[in-house]
RNA sequence: GGGCCCGUAGCCUAGUCUGGAUAUGGCGGCGGCCUUCUAAGCCGCAGGUCCGGGGUUCGAAUCCCCGCGGGCCCGCCA
């Protein structure tokens, strides 16, 4: 399994240890953390179940259970109603914990030699980025960065967009229109001009859509003037994306594209027919696959040409020959399910056994409707960007701590954790006032007590790994976060699913905030001082590694 | 008509997989805290039919069924 733990400190292995307890009582309950801190550190409702079972109230058969319990690092032990309450020995756990998160690895894995593939961002060629672009490019960028950090060898895919009738529309209108200076400055604003201006002037002359398709089929038979201006729309295209995949902190291990799985998609449906698998529509002679409730689809078209259901058909069998990875992952639109489904069902007779995953996530609206690019209905990415690195540079002036990388860190954080943190099926209505804010539950704030904590680190000289004998309530809860990390990233990785290390990292980033201010660090007398600047240290580590996931950077100053 | 997803305070949101203690936080509102490590912070107050109705269960925001509202998809676009 992917993300199997030999990460343990002695907080979770205590939890480890009552969930195996449960599990043998035949009252398997999962263990829980307690609402609040008078009932305990961990806590199993092993009660009610067990009552039946023993002939004895939920209370009484808790009891029973709770006798049983006998581990070093168990304080002590209370029942409540159906609840045991479990007390663990706050300076031994906090000993075990800190040593251990305190190390720069903390939380990472021995290599494994797995690997997983990740496709994301998939942008179309000739199109600029806009919000709706964000979802697939940073949740698969901070998941390509998880699994690295975990010891999985991530390879990220930008399957880009490459092939289609706008191909030849867009050939036409460059033909027509372009603005060679404008393409030199701007390239992509000026290609998406030209093909707006196709389909107004298309609107007049009908004509225009004629020699769109007679361009698209020269270009697909290889005509060497068309070839090369598709070519330049791709690089160009890849090139404005590297800058904005450079400022989200997004990386690829490869950059693909549907171009290069045409020839064998149409070699892979015939197969699929002699398999039996898909069948020739009488009518029209498409290549048509029938799946059942779900309804039929074209994988080859009446004229012969391939359609994006056998294409990625292709370039999946291509990644499991190529990678031999453990799963697949698709980081694309829920409005794409149909669509997954039937690829991994096909995937599967094809004898496919790898874990298909498709990460499906919502729409990001405006809040006046969907977005659309040919109405000009759109927000750009890099308007997105910019607009919250200046916000970011005018706060820090208020500060006097104003320096051009930190607001860059700044505004560009507050827009990735404004995405990543929050659970990617729902929608999203995009409103500039909450992407841009800086306080609360926002990138921001973490970054804030990231930088607060750096600070404390840099004023102190040193100290012992001293432990007082009595850790009270605000420093017990550092502990027992920090302990959590190694499980959290287990969980998103079996779930795919980064949110849950952005909710982490913020309930991480408020009890520290909660600390600071209670608790003084440098002017405290020791061993407290020690053993204070110890969980400092630990929680910086911790922070700044869960928001490098989150492909957000520290600032030196804020 | 069918399929998938979402519905938790004025707004946004966690928890739903794996049922368990008075439902998590944020924004906005009100009231406190800067002579001590940066107030992008901290503390407190107000604010809830967890969409509705049934069912299962000792126990349901969570599981099942029936509805309602919103979004997306439904063979030669991707």
């Amino acid at each position: 399994m992917l993300g199997s733990d030999d990460y343990m400190n002695a907080f979770l292995e205590a939890k480890r240890y009552l969930d195996d307890l449960a599990a043998k009582s035949n009252a398997s309950v999962p263990v829980q953390y307690p609402p609040e801190e008078k009932m305990g550190d961990l806590a199993l409702p092993v009660g009610f179940k067990l009552a039946k079972a023993l002939r004895k109230n939920p209370q009484d058969a808790a009891s029973e259970f709770a006798e049983q319990i006998n581990h070093p690092a168990i304080q002590r032990v209370e029942v409540v109603g159906g609840y045991v309450n479990i007390f663990l020995k706050r300076a031994e756990i906090a000993r075990d914990v800190l040593q251990k998160a305190t190390q720069s690895d903390y939380g990472a894995e021995e290599a494994k030699g797995e690997r997983v593939v990740i496709d994301y961002s998939s942008i179309n060629v000739a199109k600029p980025m806009h919000v709706g672009h964000l979802r697939s490019t940073i949740l698969g960028g901070s998941l390509r960065r998880i699994y690295r950090f975990r010891g999985v060898e991530a390879v990220g895919i930008n399957y880009l967009g490459d092939i289609g009738t706008q191909f030849g529309k867009l050939i036409v209108a460059y033909k027509k229109w372009v603005d060679e200076q404008a393409l030199e400055r701007e390239p992509i604003k000026e290609l998406l001009r030209i093909y707006v201006k196709f389909h107004e002037e298309a609107e007049k002359s009908p004509e225009l859509e004629d020699e769109a398709r007679e361009a698209y089929r020269r270009l697909e038979e290889g005509e060497k003037e068309y070839v090369e201006l598709w070519k330049k729309f791709r690089e160009l295209t890849i090139k404005y994306a590297e800058k904005i995949y450079e400022m989200l902190g997004v990386e690829f291990d490869e950059i693909s594209g549907e171009s290069f799985y045409v020839e064998k998609a149409r070699e892979l449906a015939e197969t699929l027919l002699t398999m039996g698998i898909a069948e020739r529509d009488p009518e029209t002679g498409a290549i048509i696959v029938d799946f059942g409730e779900w309804g039929k689809d074209v994988i080859l078209k009446s004229d012969g040409t391939t359609l994006y259901l056998s294409r990625d058909l292709t370039a999946l069998l291509d990644r499991v020959e190529r990678y031999a990875p453990k799963k697949l992952i698709y980081v694309v639109g829920s409005e794409q399910s149909d669509h997954f489904r039937k690829l991994f069902w096909l995937a599967r007779k094809l004898g496919v056994k790898e874990e298909l995953i498709h990460v499906p996530f919502g729409l990001i609206n405006l809040p006046e409707g969907k977005m659309s690019t040919r109405r000009g209905r759109v927000i750009f990415l890099e308007d997105v960007l910019n607009k919250a690195i200046e916000l970011a540079g005018e706060e820090m002036k208020k500060r006097e701590t104003y320096n051009e990388a930190d607001a860059r860190k700044i505004g560009v954080g507050a827009v990735n954790y404004a995405i990543l943190k929050v659970e990617p099926e729902k929608n999203i209505t995009f409103q500039w006032s909450r992407i841009l804010s800086f306080e609360g539950d926002t990138g921001p704030y973490l970054q804030y007590s990231a930088v607060r904590a750096r600070k404390i680190l840099e004023k102190a000289d040193g100290w012992n790994p001293k432990i007082p004998e009595t850790v009270n309530d605000d420093e017990w809860k550092m502990i027992k976060l920090l302990a959590r990390f190694p499980e959290v990233l287990s969980d998103v990785m079996a779930k795919d699913r980064p949110h849950i290390l952005a909710r982490y990292s913020y309930e991480l980033a408020r009890t520290f905030h909660g600390f600071y201010d209670r608790n003084p660090v440098l002017q405290s007398e020791e061993p407290v001082r020690s053993f204070r600047l110890s969980i400092v240290k630990g929680f910086y580590n911790v922070l700044s590694r869960s928001l490098n996931l989150l492909l957000i950077d520290v600032p030196e100053r804020m």
